[in-house]
DNA sequence: GTTGACCCTGTATCTTGCTACAAGGTGTAG
DNA sequence: CTACACCTTGTAGCAAGATACAGGGTCAAC
């Protein structure tokens, strides 16, 4: 096996590997979601493997609306810095509840939009809307209305 | 029981209710998100329940990470507008798609996260970091590594 | 009948998250 | 040795989603 099989990119290619632009990621460093990576004798940035799996995190967490300051917080606590075990275990704590209540927000919302394919396919009155699904308190039932 | 006991709001008192500012909802009226709402004698604006509703809706749908247009598609798909059915099912049945994958990432990060804390508590080394479960292509995994 | 809290419209400004220059250096292919 | 595609920096501009302000009307309380 190669010792130094460790892939290295320039900023176009990392940024081509995680689809993401290229002036993203000059975005991201300047902000701190990216650490500042080596550079070349003139200069030039060198990536490598975890600056990618760092993108990816990033950008599927941003997909489930947590915005770049949150990623940051996380990226933070939870990266290689050795920061106070306590703060470390509020913070995931709390991030923990936030999680699950996204993923409960989701699944109702996934139950709604199935009960709506099947509604609307098997043509009976839709017995309940989405919102009305997803509102839990379920005062928004209003009876019938299926889509012609 | 009273037979008009229907609950009416002002711009501010909705606004409260649904924890936006009141700018908000004329904002989300001009975007089509909400709909234009009855007026009294002097043109006030009066929301009732479905408003709230639709409030609720759309800031749980902008917290899973979903834009305006998207949550504005959904609503006008979805509410009491007839629209062609098939249209309803292919929107439905995409967006679906794009909500699993939704829970599938959260999951991960909800695991990931439960290992952070259940492994910082127990003082061992922590076996996967949440970026290394997150990124599912595990070669994340340096050894050791937990905050003290 | 005036004070203060709300409402109206229209428009301007702010934040977040990019995205696109401009002005120049580097590196490899022909 | 000259294209040409990439790299560097700094800074400007853009779209989304609010949020604030100006200039005025409404209304309930005191």
């Amino acid at each position: 096996m190669d010792k130094n099989a460790t892939p290295k990119w320039t900023r176009a290619a990392l940024a081509k590997e995680a689809g993401v632009g290229a002036e993203t990621l000059r975005f991201y460093e300047q902000k701190g979601l990216l650490a500042e990576p080596a550079r070349n004798s003139s200069g030039y940035r060198v990536y490598q493997a975890a600056d990618l799996e760092r993108l990816k995190f990033i950008r599927r967490s941003q997909e489930l609306g947590f915005s770049l300051q949150d990623i940051a917080q996380l990226l933070e606590l939870t990266g290689n810095i050795r920061t106070p075990r306590k703060k470390v275990r509020e913070f995931a704590t709390a991030r923990l509840e936030v999680i699950r209540g996204k993923i409960r927000d989701l699944q109702a919302m996934e139950r709604a939009l199935g009960t709506l394919v099947a509604g609307c396919d098997g043509k009976g009155p839709l017995k309940g809307c989405p919102i009305a699904e997803f509102v839990v308190d379920g005062n928004a039932n209003k009876k019938g209305g299926c889509h012609e």
